[in-house]
DNA sequence: CGAATATTTAACCATCTGGTTAAATAAGTA
DNA sequence: TACTTATTTAACCAGATGGTTAAATATTCG
């Protein structure tokens, strides 16, 4: 089962499907960015939110310097255009004016076949 | 290890993490719906697929009617809306406004400290 | 130097994920 | 009824994920 989750989206889309890791994120925007800090909040050890950080700064969404023996995170929100980009080709479509067409087929599809079933 | 994934938003951006699921979207958008035409497509068994559907549906991102044998998927964009909303957050980090200031506390950093090392 | 602090790495574990093949279920068709 | 078509379910598997604790690694401080 090869599966590298090559494509930055997989990775970037991933990386948010965890809540802590929304958390950070969110932590990040607002300034925070030692280790420490960031785990400050979260219930769980360190190293469960090392593996975190780890996880978002492969998907590119934070860069970590070193200072001595403290790390500092620095959000990068670039990869969110892309995911942005890519959500954003579904607005029409939550925007409902594609329901209504939806509907029409729906409707249609019903008065030709009558087979529905509950 | 319990983990339900019970916040909707985990349950969008997951299903939004998989290429396979994002190009079904996609084909559902240009209004393919049967399992059979949405699988062709793919280079995967049609099990395989159908598990894909599932997570899609229980993301609430897609609509499931059966017409006799044939089940018929319909999109739905609604979750993508939070979603997008989430990212959009964002924006105005990866607009760059934002990198101005990080730039700012960098050096600023790196000059009251002294001590960066590679 | 030795102790304390910040953080990662290692080893482990349970559950989830994404795929497979084989079988089951359901419905249309000859 | 028997065959074919559409789709799911079941059982299985390898690898990923998200957590743990214990130990290692750096760095700072007294």
């Amino acid at each position: 089962m090869v599966k590298y989750s090559q494509n930055s989206l997989d990775r970037t889309f991933a990386a948010l499907a965890d809540p802590t890791r929304r958390r950070i994120l969110a932590h990040l925007a607002r300034g925070s960015r030692r280790v420490t800090h960031l785990a400050r909040p979260h219930d769980m050890s360190l190293p469960a939110v090392s593996k975190h950080l780890r996880v978002l700064e492969k998907a590119g969404l934070l860069r970590r310097r070193r200072y001595g023996r403290v790390h500092e995170m620095e959000l990068d929100a670039k990869p969110l255009k892309q995911a942005a980009q890519w959500v954003e080709e579904y607005r029409k479509f939550w925007e409902g004016s594609l329901d209504r067409l939806a509907a029409y087929l729906e409707k249609e599809r019903k008065t030709s076949r009558r087979k529905g079933r509950k």
